[in-house]
DNA sequence: ACACAATCATTGCACACGCAACTATCCAGC
DNA sequence: GCTGGATAGTTGCGTGTGCAATGATTGTGT
């Protein structure tokens, strides 16, 4: 019952709080996406990912990292998106291995739909959790990470 | 570009960073469990949430709010354990449409040999989280988060 | 007492995921 | 210029998950 018991117990809280935030906003956002657009949260994060690219390739492992899946995953996960015609795979022509995606007029489209509704159910789950003593330290402190332009 | 406007890019960025340091460390526990013990991080999620009620019985709807599951995954994850010898399901008598599971001896003891490398690992990885500028203000905000003791 | 809505848990089904094995391409050494 | 190792992406396979439908039990209104 000592000190070091103490930032073990602090961890392991953190930890289940982090979990459960990240689950409740997970699920209303899948909810959320998937009625008005028909889009998972991880399919969201790379077109989201692809826009903010504004117009520019990225490597399939980039978007690997971006969305924090599996190389096989999101292989598939671009064959989806691909047979929706939401974005292109385009061969590299210096490195013949490499493979870049892009968004499609379509899938930008598609993206500025899903945008606004992205932000209001992130801001509608975050007051929810804001009510949750349980929830509400974690986001709250959310609003305070990184905001570089008030230092 | 309104302040407006900032609040939401803020809320989208610590979503973006909330999502990434979640993923790390699940993937992290993932495999460090799963090798040690042939555990997967909701099997330890729901013997952790068991063990805390020390000996006493959980219904299966706490036990998938618990480990944020829906109900079908949280009857397969219960029959899992139940396969394994780790815990048990006792119906009931009062309400005989609710199933209370508890811990097994050998379910205990496997908790007792998983919880110390799950709090290593924890750790371990907050301390690489905390290297890396996207994820260290989260990684530290999580120790300030909710400590009674130190008011 | 009886029918009807509500609740708890379970099953059918389709789907997304990770791991391991595989192919294709690039690069280093000789 | 050719061979061997490393890297990028794709496929086979098994598994865990959510949604919708179902069975079982409780509570409620008349």
């Amino acid at each position: 019952m000592g000190i070091a018991d103490d930032a073990v117990e602090i961890r392991a809280r953190g930890w289940r709080t982090l979990a459960a935030l990240h689950g409740l906003i997970d699920t209303e956002l899948e909810r959320a996406l998937g009625d008005a657009v028909d889009l998972s949260v991880v399919e969201y994060t790379v077109l989201d990912a692809l826009s903010r690219q504004d117009g520019w390739h990225m490597r399939m492992q980039q978007l690997a990292r971006a969305a924090a899946l599996s190389p096989s995953a999101t292989t598939r996960l671009v064959t989806r998106l691909e047979d929706r015609g939401l974005l292109t795979r385009i061969l590299c022509a210096d490195d013949r291995r490499g493979i870049y995606t892009e968004l499609t007029p379509a899938g930008r489209a598609l993206y500025e739909r899903a945008h606004p509704l992205h932000d209001e159910t992130l801001e509608r789950v975050l007051a929810e959790a804001g009510g949750r003593p349980e929830l509400a330290p974690l986001a709250h402190a959310l609003h305070a990470l990184a905001t570089p332009s008030t230092d």
